[in-house]
DNA sequence: TGCCGTGTTTGATCCACGTCAACCCCGGGT
DNA sequence: ACCCGGGGTTGACGTGGATCAAACACGGCA
């Protein structure tokens, strides 16, 4: 290889993971940075990694030290206990962080796990910490995404606690639906990238139980599935129906 | 009232309302802060408040300026949908800090209510994001406090998702006792500050549900119980419990 | 092309918890 | 001392979702 062709290929990757040209940036952390800050910004995001389905972008008990934008596909993070139950804690996709559980001890606490050939950017956490305390606007926005989680969090407490299977699914599909369209891609129609068993994990409910209100749901005509392929058909129906006081 | 006596009672006032001189703060805000710091901290403590019993700190829609931590006193925070379904997300005791949830929007997300007269100091939020740009130790620590309530999220969702009703109740005394504990208090024998229908939101359950769960526990000789005083008698068989698999 | 494995659907039955209701306990006010 | 009211307990019964089980759809591979 030529010197000539190093050096082009070092730009290239250099380009390739900078904030500043990346299309995300109106998502993720670089949220309303000034274009200044934004090349100050792109020090920070050392390395991406790329990973296939199935891969574990960290696990439970591993050390931290980055958290990771998703640049590209879909995860799901989850947390064993020992008798072999388990949780699905989230899906992420496109422009969402990973990894801020591990901030508290220093040690990852659930596992972050593919659920399609994705890439990520890792963010070395020790310099974000350095950068946000010389740009503010980075430093409260990094804020407001921790709080946003945890918002987040109790949204799913709230699902959990109070209500009934299929008020769960409604509520699940719709706010899939509207991070969709977030992402410029239709609220309407999608592809599940996870199993029954996996959204069933993290409804609290079983994954029998999942497929039943899939069908009820298709048979009351507010949504067409076939597998993992959803089209919403009456978005007010599931809204109302999530609504619905018991009883 | 002479003028020396308004002086001393000034005094008096400041050096109650500061980090430096309060016995919490191993357990709050400035844990590992060295004394200079601490001292800076000082300042951002703008105000105690007091509540009695029942009071709101915030409520929900409010415009969100501070978080607060815990000086004295037990809390509940909830969220409540329009169909009248609430959702309590969880209790807090001396040394914790409430308001998290408001950073993301600006705005409180839940009801933060005293469940017995209460002391708490307000941070205002700007205050402490100025400050810990300049305190690393602070910044970092005020990180792990975040990441911790995310953490701590995962585990009710683990528990709402996957335990049933009595491995719920024995997972929350557990936690109870671990933190009375940590605070100095017997860790076996306590008051609880919220009813059993507190309770049951936090736990996803009916009252009666876990009003049965106690009568059991007390039938089981795993602990004594009297209206909200319990005793814990078994903490293994406790905690065995709640690893125990279903089915 | 047929076979196999994994994920999904659907049905039959069971059970943990919710619901409804009666009663009890205890503290506060008159 | 009495009543009153809110929280807690306990029982009888109903039900939503879990469990068990069978069959089906689909992609990958020989």
């Amino acid at each position: 290889m030529s010197t000539d062709a190093a050096t082009a290929r070092l730009t290239f990757e250099v380009v390739k993971t900078a904030c500043s040209n990346c299309n995300l940036r109106e998502l993720c952390l670089p949220i309303g940075l000034p274009a200044e800050d934004l090349r100050r910004l792109d020090e920070l995001v050392s390395t991406r990694r790329r990973l296939k389905r199935g891969d574990h972008l960290y696990r439970a008990g591993q050390a931290f030290e980055s958290i990771y934008a998703v640049r590209s596909g879909f995860f799901k993070t989850d947390v064993l206990i020992e008798d072999g139950r388990d949780q699905v804690t989230g899906f992420q996709m496109t422009g969402e962080l990973l990894g801020l559980d591990g901030i508290s001890s220093e040690i990852h606490t659930c596992n972050a796990i593919a659920l399609e050939d994705s890439e990520v950017c890792a963010i070395p956490f020790s310099h974000l910490e350095a950068l946000s305390r010389q740009i503010h606007t980075l430093q409260h926005h990094f804020h407001k995404v921790m709080s946003r989680e945890i918002v987040r969090d109790h949204g799913v407490m709230m699902l959990l606690g109070t209500m009934r299977a299929e008020e769960r699914l409604a509520a699940f599909l719709l706010n899939l639906s509207q991070r969709f369209k977030a992402r410029g891609y239709s609220p309407a129609e999608f592809n599940l990238r996870m199993s029954r068993d996996e959204i069933g994990s993290y409804l609290g409910l079983k994954l029998e139980t999942v497929s039943r209100a899939f069908s009820r749901f298709q048979e009351d005509g507010l949504l067409a599935v076939h597998q993992r392929k959803v089209r919403i058909l009456n978005t007010t129906g599931l809204r109302k129906l999530m609504t619905h006081q018991r009883g």
